[in-house]
DNA sequence: CCACGGATTGGCT
DNA sequence: GCCAATCCGTGGA
């Protein structure tokens, strides 16, 4: 991969798309968050897509509510949730104005601060394998110090944004079910690199 | 009003 | 493999 300075971020373009396309594409791309003294940055690894029109299973199914409401607005803003009371998911929110549709990440392959990372999930001295850094919804919010102080925050701004890269080729991309929930579960809008170990799961 | 379960994770049996 | 943690939205009484 080429240094992080060489990669443009991406423009609202990227976001207002088709959730499946934006989900797809964002594979292989750069999630960045920049603090006041060190830059959190890592690859996209696995992300899945949720429509609020045709897909029972994402928060945006059942109309605005004050949790979801970031999800109704243009693309290209970040969706934070807080669920089961203890963990926090990040989301690119995409399309147009009120189509409630997002991109979950589910994946990040740490690239920058990894050391801040790892931190931010372990206990001072502990070991700790990098693949278990950000490999799942909720550790990358940790990792990464994400809670709902950032729900909404514009991702072409300069505080949490997107970085260009290589696009994945279509056969490296694995395209299955989502996981972890019973609603529209059969739906096929996981996507993954295969063969990354930075994926939640197999 | 109350009960239930969720786009999860990590610890313990 | 099972289950607690622990908040909040949803749905039924």
């Amino acid at each position: 991969m080429s240094e992080l300075s060489n990669l443009n971020k991406l423009t609202i373009d990227f976001y207002r798309k088709d959730v499946l396309t934006v989900a797809e594409g964002l594979l292989g791309k750069i999630f960045v968050k920049a603090e006041k003294n060190v830059i959190l940055a890592g690859k996209i690894v696995e992300v899945e897509a949720y429509n609020g029109v045709i897909d029972e299973a994402a928060h945006s199914f059942r109309g605005k509510t004050k949790r979801n409401e970031v999800m109704f607005n243009k693309g290209g803003l970040l969706y934070v949730y807080f669920t089961y009371g203890v963990h926090y998911c990040c989301n690119v929110v995409t399309g147009e104005q009120d189509e409630g549709n997002a991109v979950l990440i589910r994946g990040i392959e740490p690239v920058s601060g990894i050391d801040i990372m790892a931190g931010n999930r372990f206990k001072k001295g502990s070991d700790f394998k990098i693949e278990n850094i950000a490999n799942g919804p909720g550790k990358i919010c940790k990792a990464f110090n994400i809670n709902l102080l950032d729900n909404g925050v514009d991702l072409t701004g300069d505080y949490i944004y997107i970085l260009d890269n290589v696009k994945i080729p279509e056969n490296r991309i694995v395209k299955t079910k989502r996981i972890g929930i019973t609603k529209s579960a059969d739906l096929p809008w996981r996507f993954y690199i295969k063969e990354n170990g930075f994926v939640s799961k197999k």
